[in-house]
RNA sequence: UGGGGAUUGGUGUAACGGUAGCACGACUGACUCUGACUCAGUUAGUCAAGGUUCAAAUCCUUGAUCCCCAGCCA
């Protein structure tokens, strides 16, 4: 290719390729790297460029779904794309909630869906790592007691019951009798609730900020509660367990977390957020002069010659930003919800193909790259939207129409018999694997089509839809005296139909025109054009094909919010969800592996499940293939 | 009734005082041995009303609608 120095350089071959702009978060990324907010690596691969740390916070009380997975792609994208590096961090402050299964399953979720990064959070080059909110008690029980020493917390004894009796409201101020009482008492009373002196729910360790205020995160909230609860992680060695708010900054700092990112119900917590970096922050510099040093910056600090945390200050002050989460139409993702789904057996588990977790998309065939590609697709922002699950279907179609193999299966037989076709004959014809990528083509990199070859004999299924006796204006498909192809073997015709009592047909009699071997017809002998047929079928050969499961799913709701209308979830249930019909495939696939993927031609994407056994294998539909004709047949 | 957010075609998202653009969908058509894929075209929008300005999606005022907040959950 020669460029003609005349001609404007705006050409499609030497135009820059096109670039998403930037979201807000992208946009406050590149604001702080330009001004050195940060600072930069100190060392690895990364020295000298400016900092970028994320993570994604999970707490293990439930399995991970479709929301989550913004949340990691995001984190994770940013990560990549500064060449920075995320963490995956449990926020594990709550023992009565949080199973070591559920941190197994979070892991191995998280592992595989940034796998369409080419990374994790303990592989690749942007992995930062694992870590616990508990492995952090010590830190954060330190910080408490800087805190009342400076006169930034007590002890409250009130119940539960009468704090929220006290919250008061917009206009009348909350109350604590004990809100003045002396750091040295606080002290000791904070000391005996860590022993396990006091009963749960006897009392709290509270922060003194502001009673009054309209945003009543800051009405003295809750630092510690104590709960003599088993925890995974630190088993009975603590009886207190701090509070999300005074737990999550804390957490970001000692990772030196850049931009902690989290969903737009925190906005009221902001304020919080950075009132308690700034109180530590005090705290740290009160003891510093004192001389007791055993709060200093340590770990937590830049360190090196860069700026100081946001605030310019000693302890890492990381910046919460919020972003709107991921809502799908038809879908429910909450855990509560999820959790009852399972419990109430709406579904068979956490990973059911028709449940929202990313154990359940796995399982039903939905690559980890569609996921990515929707949530680059559907952008950042603090804009509570909605998204279209069709977006969500569409990028599954679009990866595995790159990717999954071809292969013919009948869902709904209905016997041909040819009946010129001599009788026993059985023909082994070409069928095509992957068909050329029309992409690749464009650049002049046409992958050849491969083949392997399938039986082909004098007995067949075809799809019952795919045969009426009388065809419609534009039904395509065969009928009596209706001329159609079966995909890379012969055209066919059919003659006639039988019925059983009841008037279903049993049996579909057709010929064959030996002429179109492969699918062709020859062109005329004296170079007329060939014969055309408009309809296109898939077939398997009866005697070859392999019985096997295979369920249809649809939506688990009838409606796009559920539980909009009455406030009840469960009265949008879709009824018809699952659908499991006995299948004819071909019987190529019984070799196939669990997880691997095909589209069965002209019908969909098909995932070879966990329940598969030896000779009863077992599919799940990823997604249909988009249906003109359906949509057609719809609206008439 | 207090505080915090948000509002651009059907949906998602750009435009940061200077031509309202992109993607998805939908619709037409082309192509096709998958009614798929691919390709071409069409469609349709600044929450409302005032104001500032040569010029407003963008700035100001007033209002509307939606979301979040009174857990010892996260």
């Amino acid at each position: 290719m020669s460029n003609t120095p005349h001609e404007p350089t705006n050409s499609p071959s030497d135009a820059a390729p096109e670039v998403r702009p930037l979201n807000f978060i992208e946009q406050i990324v590149e604001q702080d790297n330009a001004g050195g907010k940060w600072g930069v690596w100190a060392d690895g691969p990364a020295k000298g460029l400016a900092k970028v740390q994320t993570r994604f916070p999970p707490e293990p009380n439930g399995y991970l779904h479709l929301g989550h997975a913004k949340s990691i792609c995001l984190n994770y994208g940013l990560a990549q794309k500064y060449g920075g590096k995320f963490n995956l961090r449990f926020d594990d402050t709550n023992p009565a909630k949080e199973e070591q299964e559920y941190v197994d399953a979070i892991k191995d979720d998280v592992r595989w869906l940034t796998s369409a990064f080419g990374g994790s959070f303990d592989s690749g080059p942007n992995a930062g790592g694992l870590y616990f909110a508990s492995d952090y008690f010590g830190k954060m029980y330190e910080y408490a007691v800087a805190l009342i020493k400076t006169g930034h917390a007590y002890v409250c004894e009130l119940s539960a019951e009468e704090v929220a009796k006290r919250r008061g409201n917009p206009s009348v101020p909350a109350t604590s009798p004990f809100r003045d009482r002396p750091a040295s008492e606080s002290l000791k009373l904070f000391d005996e609730m860590r022993r396990g002196v006091h009963a749960d729910g006897s009392m709290t360790l509270r922060a003194k900020i502001d009673l009054a205020s309209p945003n009543f995160n800051l009405r003295d909230p809750v630092l510690y509660r104590i709960l003599h609860e088993h925890h995974h992680n630190t088993g009975d060695a603590w009886c207190i367990y701090a509070m999300y708010d005074w737990a999550h900054g804390i957490e970001d700092s000692l990772e030196n977390v850049t931009h902690s990112i989290c969903t737009l119900e925190f906005e009221n917590h902001k304020p919080l957020y950075d009132w308690f970096m700034r109180a530590i922050n005090d705290a740290v510099e009160v003891e510093g002069k004192r001389g007791a040093s055993k709060l200093g910056a340590g770990s937590t600090s830049i360190g090196g010659s860069g700026p100081v945390g946001t605030e310019g200050r000693v302890v890492w002050h990381s910046q919460q930003i919020e972003f709107a989460k991921f809502k799908p139409t038809y879908t429910l993702l909450s855990k509560r919800n999820l959790l009852k789904m399972v419990q109430e057996k709406f579904v068979s588990g956490w990973d059911d193909p028709r449940m929202p977790t990313l154990r359940g998309v796995r399982r039903r065939g939905y690559p980890a790259s569609a996921l990515r590609a929707v949530c680059e697709d559907v952008g950042v922002t603090k804009v509570e939207s909605v998204i279209d699950v069709t977006r969500i279907e569409n990028a599954v179609r679009d990866v595995l129409n790159r990717t999954a193999p071809r292969a013919m299966s009948v869902l709904r037989p209905v016997k041909v018999v040819i009946e010129n076709w001599p009788a026993g004959h059985v023909e082994m014809l070409d069928f095509v694997i992957m068909p050329e990528d029309s992409n690749a083509a464009e650049g002049g990199n046409a992958k050849p089509a491969q083949t392997r070859k399938i039986p082909f004999s004098g007995t067949l299924f075809i799809e019952q839809e795919d045969f009426m006796e009388v065809a419609p204006k534009k039904y395509f498909r065969l009928a009596i005296g209706q001329e159609v192809r079966l995909r890379w073997a012969y055209f066919i015709k059919a003659i006639s139909v039988v019925k059983d009592a009841s008037g279903n047909i049993t049996q579909i009699n057709a010929t064959y025109d030996p002429a179109t071997k492969g699918g062709d017809a020859p062109a005329g002998p004296n170079g007329e054009p060939a014969r055309k047929v408009k309809g296109t079928l898939h077939w398997v050969s009866a005697e070859h094909a392999v019985d096997a499961e295979v369920r249809l799913f649809d939506r688990l709701f009838k409606t796009e919010e559920p539980g909009k209308a009455t406030g009840e979830w469960k009265d949008d249930l879709n009824p018809n969800s699952l659908e499991v019909v006995r299948a004819k495939i071909d019987p190529h696939l019984t070799s196939a592996k669990v997880g691997d993927t095909f589209q069965f031609e002209r019908l969909g994407y098909f995932r070879v499940d966990e329940d598969s056994k030896p000779g009863a294998m077992v599919f799940n539909r990823t997604v249909t293939l988009k249906d003109d004709w359906a949509k057609q047949v719809g609206k008439s």
